[in-house]
DNA sequence: CGTATCCTTGATTCGCTTCAACATTAGTGG
DNA sequence: CCACTAATGTTGAAGCGAATCAAGGATACG
């Protein structure tokens, strides 16, 4: 294990490499958010083999990215404190914001097996993140069969989260597709242990609508839509859900 | 072992029990799909190994279902022929296709590890799929490093894929998004030893927008179009593709 | 051979984009 | 800390692309 470690430092820039970690701060079953994370709900015992997954941590500012789309692949990133966009790049030029992420998710599992990320992964705000080597991943997976179901669970997860926003560009109308990206955010607020009602938007007008299918245009004008529907309230980023029955009516209407 | 395979054949349904596969015919190793499916290009020794894998075959009719969404997972399939569609079914009613699938091409990997199929998947045509479940997968993929690396690469590949629906939904105009599939298409048909110019569309034009995001009166209007561009020769489920680049070049313009 | 499904094409409507101007905020350097 | 500038957000008016509504025609299937 040592050789996977060591070909795991040759692969990291010298920049980002971190003193070794404080064994409680960088153990998975210390973390809080280790339920929403990779371990998810594993045993006591399994879990202490776990903490030794978390190889190092990095910290990014605001705006800065974590890997580029088509960059090497060699680890997965579990998010331990800020929120990060996934962009897309397409050989024509396009681009579009795939999802959002925040405390708890996982960053790069586009990138597990294959050579290359899809996706760039850029920081929305300061932001904090556990590195996952994947040679330690592959290795734990064939040890901890309860951890290889687990990281099955969460792969297929992130296809069904894909399928959702397919499922959003596809057959929604502007209104339907904003509400369901409140509602969503305010479900992953709640469950992180933050107000389900009220929270502050870390992405641009811009973000949104390139995540949404939508110009930025149109999301203001949406915003501004709900508010007077008295559906929300809006202060630019800061948002206050005052109707969530009100949002998910919205989606059960028309076609 | 036995333990899991009884734990398997109690969980399918009686009328789809097949009697044991002819070794030769079941075999991964014989099958000329093998490099698209789950065994990639595996050594030939983990190949062997490999074999174990599919359980037994089973075959359907056009139209017929090989799971429905939320049906309990416990197997992904190969397609050893024909074809199939994926199938979205939102809580709010909303359906929509999430993908077209062909030979050496799997189904199923939306349920991986959780307890349930996220899609359903329906023939497009009289097909025959490689049942491998899910607890056998588990074990090989502990057991041959190759494997569960091949494995993820299959799950992250699928990701990827499914960005590439998202790019086409949220950034592309009607034309492109037609374009895009039919290149696709063809890129898949060239794979599977067919002409890359010529072929049968399995799927209705209503699949074909649902799965576009368009309405099929839509894409009826862009075949025509194509047509008189001098881009292919339509004659119903029949394509011709006459002009590639002009197909490509679509891709580029605009936004 | 007859019927249901699938496909095509036309006319019209509507939702979102585009273009444009301005307001506000955040970030920067003096 | 304040002034300044770039980035972000709002709102209006006009245009366009795809949806909708509608009708007729071709094909596949029993």
């Amino acid at each position: 294990m040592s050789a996977v470690l060591s070909a795991v430092i040759a692969l990291k820039p010298v920049e980002s490499r971190m003193p070794a970690p404080q064994k409680h701060a960088a153990s998975c079953s210390k973390c809080n958010l280790r339920e929403l994370c990779l371990p998810g709900a594993l045993g006591a015992d399994d879990l202490a083999r776990v903490d030794n997954l978390v190889y190092a941590r990095r910290r990014l500012k605001k705006g800065e990215s974590l890997y580029q789309a088509g960059a090497a692949f060699n680890a997965v990133y579990a998010i331990r404190s800020g929120s990060f966009k996934a962009s897309l790049l397409d050989n024509d030029g396009r681009e579009q914001v795939a999802g959002f992420f925040m405390g708890g998710e996982l960053l790069g599992l586009d990138g597990l097996g294959s050579g290359a990320y899809h996706a760039a992964a850029v920081a929305l705000e300061d932001s904090e993140v556990c590195v996952l080597p994947y040679a330690l991943i592959e290795e734990l997976a064939r040890e901890i069969p309860a951890l290889q179901r687990r990281l099955h669970s969460v792969l297929a997860r992130e296809i069904v989260r894909d399928h959702g926003v397919m499922m959003l560009l596809g057959t929604m109308r502007a209104e339907q597709r904003l509400a369901t990206f409140l509602l969503n955010l305010s479900a992953r607020f709640l469950r992180r242990g933050y107000s389900a009602s009220e929270f502050r938007l870390r992405m641009t007008r811009e973000e949104m609508g390139s995540y949404l299918g939508l110009k930025l245009e149109t999301v203001s004008r949406l915003f501004s839509q709900f508010h007077e529907a008295g559906l929300i309230e809006v202060d630019h980023r800061h948002v206050r859900i005052r109707d969530t029955q009100g949002l998910q009516r919205l989606l059960d209407e028309r076609n």
